[in-house]
RNA sequence: CGGGGAGUAGCGCAGCCUGGUAGCGCAUCUGUUUUGGGAACAGAGGGUCGCAGGUUCAAAUCCUGUCUCCCCGACCA
């Protein structure tokens, strides 16, 4: 992608009435767009982010054998008085009515939808178990939307529901989900922690919820720092049970707290195994064996649309975000600060070619601008890699490549600039 | 929902107290000179002052109402 071809509005000086670092960046990044309170748009640089998130969560979803689907947004009241919601849910919900008088609703989740989807279709044990995702737009009106992205009302989750045939079928998938989590959450270059959530209502419910630590997190927890440097993917169920660390709400609940200490954080995942809860209000159940079961479900969240807006705050210096690899909107920034110059140009437009045919995302800053200009927006928009054709191509044939987190710069030779280039994007560092 | 603050050019703000018909910086456009860290000079365009009433010869300014946004707290991915 060229950059004079490429809609990035970046600003130079931060809305008035934005607080938070990551709300800060995301708008003067020209990321997001405001549209009303609580509510964005994804400008282009923001929705590759997004993009990026969204195909690493099909990538490990699809793997394991969890069915991709779409659910509308606008969900039927009908279904929320089954599960008794309806009247539950409260102001949160956004309702809606149409032309007739039908009272409708914008879903802001869909335990009830897919309930009613697996009892229409799932009729024998021999159909469990069964998983199913979506990654869809979300609304719940929060009383205060606040942070951007990071508290919006309108909002893109992927939710995924399962279905077993009983409790212990329902632990292990349950347990498959705590572990894909964390897979999917340091691929992405989130160190999240998985924290015990208070079990709801029915009793001997599971509940974890995933959070990144940092100081300008929203939420509180708490935890045995013996975890902070925990690998958790090889877990046992009975680990995960007992894992030492608490959303606040569950702290209060518990004895013995003298060891744990409080982190803020951010919640970036949620996972419920809640039984039969709903199964059982739309009576569905299955044949099997032994007769009639009650299929035992569990439904796990990401907030896919807070999670760029918890990697900057992760993640930023004084000039701009900072990206994480896996979530850059693109791999290099290639900069080339004599448009003037033919031959100077020229070797970029071929160099920009040549990473382009390698399927490497690169965007090519080709615009008149001063080396000034480009800089602090290559610094803004945080790209791992920033190359630098300038000066030093025309007196040495030589071009920089600086790394965005540290400014580590070394100075290649021309020839061997694509090969270097390669090698860089490709390694971990 | 309670408490606080703010709506004036795309963005950031001044002007309001003490009414006289709108200004600054950034951005934008034109030209010249510049070009390895948000350039300089010269010129130009852009605003029914959130909206609706009212007071007044005259309202961005005073009064009333209303809408919106933000911040702090109690709810949530």
């Amino acid at each position: 992608m060229k950059f004079s071809n490429f809609f990035i509005p970046t600003l130079k000086e931060s809305p008035s009435d934005v607080k938070m670092r990551s709300h800060d960046l995301m708008i003067r990044s020209g990321m997001i767009r405001q549209e009303t309170s609580g509510i964005y748009s994804w400008m282009p640089l923001g929705y590759r982010v997004l993009k990026k998130i969204i195909d690493k969560v099909e990538e490990l979803h699809d793997e394991n054998g969890i069915n991709q689907m779409l659910m509308p947004t606008i969900q039927s009241s009908d279904i929320w008085r089954i599960s008794n919601r309806y009247d539950t849910y409260g102001k949160e919900m956004l309702r809606i009515i149409d032309r007739n008088d039908k009272d409708l609703l914008y879903g802001p989740t869909n335990e009830e939808m897919i309930t009613a989807i697996g009892k229409q279709y799932i009729k024998s044990y021999k159909n469990l178990p069964r998983k199913f995702y979506h990654i869809q737009t979300k609304f719940r009106d929060e009383i205060r939307p606040r942070f951007g992205v990071m508290r919006a009302r309108e909002f893109i989750m992927k939710d995924a529901y399962s279905f077993d045939i009983d409790s212990e079928n329902g632990e292990k998938t349950y347990c498959e989900f705590f572990k894909l989590y964390l897979k999917l959450f340091n691929q992405l270059g989130i160190p999240v922690i998985p924290v015990r959530a208070p079990s709801g209502e029915i009793g001997g419910n599971l509940s974890h919820e995933f959070h990144l630590i940092v100081s300008s997190g929203e939420s509180e927890i708490f935890l045995d720092t013996k975890l902070l440097d925990q690998n958790f993917e090889n877990f046992e169920l009975n680990q995960i049970l007992n894992l030492d660390s608490y959303t606040d709400d569950y702290y209060k609940e518990i004895e013995n707290k003298n060891y744990f200490e409080k982190f803020r954080s951010i919640e970036l995942g949620h996972i419920f195994l809640f039984g039969t809860k709903y199964s059982s209000s739309f009576n569905f159940n299955v044949d099997s064996e032994n007769g009639k079961v009650v299929p035992y479900m569990g439904s796990y969240g990401i907030g896919i649309s807070r999670i760029p807006a918890a990697a900057i705050e992760l993640s930023n210096d004084k000039n701009g975000i900072i990206w994480p690899k896996a979530l850059s909107p693109f791999s290099v920034h290639l900069i080339n600060l004599n448009i003037d110059d033919s031959e100077c140009s020229e070797f970029c437009e071929k160099l920009y070619t040549e990473i382009n045919e390698r399927n490497i995302d690169i965007i090519y800053d080709d615009r008149n601008e001063r080396p000034g200009k480009k800089f602090s927006d290559a610094d803004l928009i945080g790209i791992p890699l920033q190359i630098i054709c300038g000066n030093s191509f025309k007196k040495n044939r030589e071009i920089s490549i600086l790394k965005r987190a540290n400014k580590d710069t070394i100075n290649i030779e021309v020839e061997n600039a694509l090969d270097k280039i390669i090698k860089m994007i490709g390694c971990n560092e």
